[in-house]
DNA sequence: CTGTGGTCCAAACAAGCGTTCGAAACCGTC
DNA sequence: GACGGTTTCGAACGCTTGTTTGGACCACAG
């Protein structure tokens, strides 16, 4: 329960956190624990990483995760909620934005771009959200039971877009609305590090590189293009 | 748990093996254990499923899996082997018949379609192929190691349709098909339960029942909007 | 009948897992 | 300098995991 933190000590050299979370915990060893499961999970799936080898990455005693967090699985719930919530956040803003911009009536290319645009902007191989975003990708399929309830069964956030989208198509059977963002939604859940690999095996290496603005840029293309035909 | 197992025994009505496997091999053990593993993994996820649920899902004896396919690991590499194997052919075939139909230069909704049409003809929520569609779905995020170097190193199966796709497309960069392609796949491969799901929530039911033929024009009718925008 | 090869089975194995525990170490405060 | 609450620590617990073992069983050939 009790959650340590010393403000005090941050170490100076040592840039210590890639991952912000709240200014107030400094580099305390729920932090570290934090991070290191993070990046693990993202690395090697959540099955597939330990508690031993959390801690022993994070530096800290082997008991650290069940008495800061209880459990293992209360650990990864933890990473999952608040970078869902992070995200969702960064989405609904930019929605709001749009909305502004276009008198409530935003056109379907703003919808899709306030959508696939925060989750790939933590894309950016040299920025320290890379492993949230693949943490959170592997999370829709290999979450605990808690995890995936909460996918399933929360769409209040969705619902935001879905109803955005029905009004920017209104020739569009709700049907085929939801069923395109569904497809849309795809393809920010598709960038795992292994099909990315993978497709950079096929191309030769000609997507091995990309900036992030133009991905997202292609993504946008391609959903609205499907809405849109 | 033991259960008398006697080759002769069918019972009659039931239909029995819904994976056609080797006409070779009767109802043996082997085949039990096939089966059962793969509906439990597509089920529950390859680390969420131990060697004695298999086992006690197909009635079989605990050191089964071990004596006919040698590890748990080996199994589930078999299954993947075959249900890839089995896709692939498919599609090759479909892919061979749009190039017969079109003097050799297909057009990208032909060529979309074999790749699209043999998985999700797999889905069908009433047939018994939706497990092997599921299995390879969950193995190429959960699987093992060895199935992971196969999907990431092993394109020439897509590269026919990558190939396909830039001779349709001339007017395209290569890259632009390449990022394409994989924004196709991503459709076919964000068709977990959860996910499907997920999109009947947000819908209200209104997508819960599909019709496969439909469910493939609509990504198809996607996917090509995306690549002729 | 005796032997042989393939299959099945109950039981056990070692290793790894998440979790718990009591004591040690640390902290600011008295 | 001793205290009380918090955090860390090494060690152990109980359990599940995948795998192995040695023998029982069965069909068939000599």
């Amino acid at each position: 329960m009790s959650q340590g933190f010393k403000p005090e000590d941050m170490d100076g050299q040592d840039a210590a956190e890639p991952a912000p979370l709240n200014e107030a915990e400094a580099v305390a060893t729920r932090n570290l624990v934090f991070v290191a499961a993070e990046r693990l999970f993202a690395l090697h799936g959540f099955q597939g990483v330990s508690v031993r080898d959390i801690t022993a990455e994070a530096g800290v005693n082997l008991a650290s995760i069940n008495y800061h967090f209880g459990s293992k699985d209360a650990l990864l719930f933890d990473i999952f909620n608040r970078r869902t919530a992070e995200l969702n956040r960064l989405r609904a803003k930019m929605l709001h934005e749009a909305n502004s911009a276009h008198a409530g009536k935003p056109p379907v290319r703003a919808i899709l771009q306030a959508l696939i645009a925060p989750p790939v902007l933590w894309m950016d191989p040299k920025g320290e959200r890379l492993v949230s975003v693949q943490f959170l990708i592997r999370a829709r399929s290999e979450g605990t039971d808690q995890m995936r309830d909460v996918l399933r069964t929360d769409v209040s956030h969705l619902r935001r877009f879905s109803d955005a989208l029905l009004v920017a198509c209104p020739n569009l059977a709700p049907e085929d609305v939801y069923w395109r963002l569904h497809f849309s939604l795809a393809l920010v859940h598709n960038n795992r590090f292994a099909e990315l690999d993978r497709l950079s095996t096929l191309s030769e290496g000609l997507t091995r590189e990309y900036e992030i603005e133009r991905l997202i840029a292609r993504m946008v293309d391609f959903a609205e293009a499907g809405f849109l035909r």
